[in-house]
DNA sequence: TTTTAAACGAGACGGTACGTCCCGTCTTGAT
DNA sequence: ATCAAGACGGGACGTACCGTCTCGTTTAAAA
């Protein structure tokens, strides 16, 4: 939870932060993420740059919140992503396809990866990173296996863990260096691999 | 052979290419990627500034030349690393722990994940990243598992472009994050999982 | 009254202005104009050079300011320096010495003449440098010569600007090669040489 | 005869030595002073840089010398410049004007300006500026002025240098600082104050 | 309602590094 | 040995941003 406890009692100045928001978003899609810069966002947001160092902690902080903020808006609009279903393979590849979805909506597409890479460099934005962005997809999985593994569907040995970063991984290195598609195909022979691995039959 | 393919009609001077690298190097570990600049390297190497520009487009290719020398190096003290046995597990488990051994050295350790960050901003770097450091290690599980098809050990149908990602990703993903162990544990898992998945049974 | 007509609303820093400008000075002194760089001068000034930039078009615009000052604060000093009387030869003689006095003073001596060859170069530099470094003196010698002019003393046809170079030039040239003392001897020959060419007689 | 002691048996390529010269030359007219560089010198004339270093101490030295061949070349066209007669007013008007002919050539004009302040500057460059490009018209003047002055036509207690100066003086800092015409008036009102103040009157 | 302290737009400041230009020296063949 | 070519160590250039620091000016809570 990205800034939650923005109190009611802060005299922040709620303008401001959707102008910088939003300044961010335009300058992350015109340019490299090397030459977005603090002044470029506060002359963009008509903002002084005190109003960006006061309140986050670097340009990444900045871009992270403001694609949360898109993941936000657009999860109000399809309200809820998940509607779990019996079948396993199913609901694995519908996540896997939302979450490659995301990664290639060209609005977001070059800020994010951007992000991504400052976020292998930057331990105060791995958490942040790692927790909002990369996370609810990861989550979702994890917990749809754990109820395939009480459902006794898959094996039991097998560490969850490892077999979240099986169905995710590939996809997020992929994506990453811009090393092949990540259309249906691709996730659904992942799913298909993994679950096979795992001591899935389709019943 | 310094790198090979510089022409020997250059009049390049190799002792300042090492001591850049060397510098690069020196820097890399006792900075972060941030802080490591071309004047730095530069005045650690007692070089002109534009000697390095003359030769590199960015810090990053620097950086990259001077851990593919490491591994040059490195290759050529431990005289090639995959003697290919019969054992296909076997095989790909020696590979991957190789691997990972090689993004734990404490001594890349940080200036790899650096570069492997940086590299997914800068195309000019995504090249040469995957070709040299990410490549080898992949090269050799594809060629592994195609020897396997063509032995009938695993499934005909599936891209084994996939399944390589599948082996590595989750290595790579947990490295760059610093997500988990890249012990035995790890990678036997995910030895054990994929091939399951791809209908390998052992003998 | 800190370099006149400098608007008091500016948020510049008069601090960081003397700070430039005495490093200007002491670096004049102690080098060459070829030596003296504005990277020089920030440094020795405790300032960022974009300080410099911001304020100032060359490292002669600077320099051409310090001296301003400098001479501003020895008028100040010496509480005007024409008193006019009624002997032209005498008027014209101190006014001749006391320029001269300035151009030797071995504090300002070779900032002054660097400063003098490079507005022959940078006519962005010869309207400050004329303006304020030598006009003084000309114009002094000037008015003297239109008042000797309206009492008769001196020819009426004689283009008076041409009258002030006559007088002015061979000190500027002299000093500027250093071909030759400007002492005494050379300043009353001068001016006598060029008084009875405009036809004027002692009484 | 510029660089006079440039023997029959040095090996120095007088093909390359033209080229330099015309390239200092050409470069002088396009560009201003500071940006005329031995680089640009050397890449223009197709020679190596050391071929300048070689024989020249800077780049002002090459330009001197450049100057310097033009003005012999046209004193050759021109078979000398001073037929004195035994009008001494008539004489030094003559040469003058010649001198102020060859200040305000558009070929030359830039390139001496720019040389005859950084001779200001550099006291190597003084020595040769002031004896080749400088030294043959005051010469001239001042031999004339000793001819009458044995003839008894002007005073004889006034210092020649001095007076050499009062003619020469004006038009060189008119010239140096772009602050009037050079036309036949001014010239004509120097010589004449001049010759007035110096006692002499027309026969 | 008035006070008052924060957040704000603006932007100057001391710095650091950038990538470029040129310096003057040195090295390498070719003539 | 001189030349064209150009790499080299070095140093300054002028620019871009960094993160900090005033400046007034809103502006919204507390008094």
């Amino acid at each position: 939870m990205p800034s939650p406890s923005r109190g009611k009692s802060s005299r922040r100045n709620e303008a401001s932060r959707r102008a910088i928001l939003d300044a961010a978003l335009a300058l992350g899609r015109e340019k490299s993420y090397a030459e977005l810069t603090i002044e470029g966002i506060a002359a963009r947001a008509h903002v002084g740059k005190q109003t960006i160092y006061r309140w986050w902690p670097s340009k990444g902080a900045v871009l992270c919140e403001a694609l949360m903020d898109l993941d936000a808006a657009d999860e109000r609009d399809t309200t809820a992503g998940s509607p779990e279903s019996d079948d396993l393979a199913a609901d694995l590849r519908r996540t896997l396809s939302a979450a490659a979805a995301d990664l290639t909506d060209p609005h977001r597409s070059e800020a994010l990866r951007s992000l991504a890479a400052e976020a292998a460099m930057d331990p105060a934005l791995t958490a942040a990173y790692g927790t909002v962005l990369d996370g609810p997809g990861r989550d979702a999985a994890l917990h749809r296996l754990r109820r395939a593994r009480e459902a006794g569907q898959i094996d039991g040995d097998t560490d969850l863990d490892i077999a979240v970063d099986l169905l995710w991984a590939p996809m997020r290195c992929r994506w990453l260096y811009d090393q092949g598609a990540l259309d249906a195909d691709f996730t659904d022979t992942v799913v298909e691999v993994v679950l096979k691995g795992l001591g899935w039959t389709r019943d």
